[in-house]
DNA sequence: GTGGTGACGACAC
DNA sequence: GGTGTCGCCACCA
């Protein structure tokens, strides 16, 4: 947990993720301090990618909230997974993503409240 | 040690 | 607003 890896650390993040609701690469890779590095963000995911898994790699989408991933989980599985969760997905594209967009950043302000 | 790759993002046209 | 290009850094051959 809190590794310092820095795949450790998007796994946490990634496993944050609120039920219904989706973050970005981009997003992620910013809250980790490495926003020019978002593609080692998917990086992570892929690695983690396993029957093992906990981490909801279908909640994180690219910034144009495209299940760019959806390939890797083989089939429509990604957007299944994500219309299960209320999200609307359409073209492979999240319809409401700024509804259901979350941004890792909201973890300070929980804290914050409490 | 070098080169190529990648589930992205920002910018230029 | 779609398309092309560059950058970015960790990992693998």
């Amino acid at each position: 947990m809190t590794e310092n890896n820095f795949f450790g650390m998007v796994y946490e993040v990634v496993k944050l993720i609120p039920y219904g609701r989706v973050t970005s690469y981009g997003a992620i890779a910013a809250y980790l301090g490495a926003k020019s590095s978002s593609r080692m963000v998917g990086w992570a995911l892929n690695v983690s990618h396993g029957p093992f898994s906990e981490i909801p790699a279908h909640r994180v989408v690219n910034r144009n909230g495209i299940l760019s991933g959806k390939a890797h989980f083989g089939g429509d599985r990604m957007q299944t997974l994500l219309e299960q969760e209320g999200i609307l997905v359409n073209n492979d594209k999240i319809v409401n993503f700024k509804e259901v967009f979350w941004d890792p950043k909201e973890l300070e302000k929980e804290m914050l409240k409490g």
